[in-house]
DNA sequence: AACTATTTATAAGA
DNA sequence: TTCTTATAAATAGTT
């Protein structure tokens, strides 16, 4: 697929092996979010480099955690809590629900930084264009809570 | 990639779906594991078909699960379990910042759709992500001042 | 970061 | 599903 063939084998040279890392790591998500587009499938993808440096992708509208979760549902890896008294459970299902909705924005974000702006169709950032929006206006009721939150604590 | 072009939207025939998804499948997971030999990435894929199907890659020697526990701890989206449960305050605090890292998020989100994402070039993109970046960095800072406060609130 | 010669993936058809 | 093949797309090596 260029101007030679190569073996797949690691790459001993290390600027090779990252600048490759880059290019293929670039292809993979763009394949991956076609996949997910095309036949509306539920996608995650997790890759750390030789660097330890973190590349992820989730299909749209799914969160990497709900991937996670379905994953861990249907192999039967997941870690069920039990025995919690009912208050500190709803603080952790309350608290589970800001990280996934923190990890969305970060996602947001890197959406329109990173990598995934390459891909992105006009539609479908039409369509996280108004999912921020909406999450935007989520920000002024938040603020109520908010504030009622620190006085009882 | 064939006969023709196509469109990267929602497949709406169901048997070309299902065959595309076939096909794209098998060269997602192949080009995952090239990826992951030739440049020496930890790489994990769950993919769900429509129909509910998984498929799932996991780079050798590495296990899924070795793979979700990496991201959860480098994303800070980690379930606790028992036994290293925090108390009740500790939890309460932690809520209380996961929300100002939200709110924060939030309004980076909303610089960029004040700006027009679709009129913006890499390097403003690249210079607001910079702006973010050291935004963010800057909650973490006061995260411990933060806490100090609400607690005595 | 660009540029291309090549290799690879795959859409459509059988 | 599997194979075939014309074309589109990815990318290895280079600049």
């Amino acid at each position: 697929m260029g101007r030679g063939k190569i073996e797949i084998k690691r790459i001993e040279n290390t600027t090779t092996r990252q600048v490759t890392f880059s290019k293929r790591r670039n292809g993979l998500l763009k394949k991956t979010n076609e996949l997910s587009v095309l036949c509306d499938a539920q996608i995650g993808l997790i890759a750390f480099s030789n660097t330890g440096k973190l590349s992820h992708y989730s299909s749209h509208p799914y969160r990497m955690d709900q991937i996670i979760e379905n994953y861990q549902r249907s192999t039967g890896t997941h870690i069920m809590h039990h025995g919690h008294a009912h208050d500190q459970e709803d603080l952790l299902t309350e608290m589970a629900m800001l990280r996934r909705q923190n990890l969305s924005l970060e996602m947001g974000i890197q959406r329109y930084l990173g990598e995934g702006i390459a891909f992105l169709q006009y539609e479908e950032l039409t369509k996280l264009e108004g999912e921020l929006q909406s999450s935007v206006a989520r920000v002024r009721k938040r603020q109520e809570k908010d504030s009622m939150l620190i006085k009882f604590v």
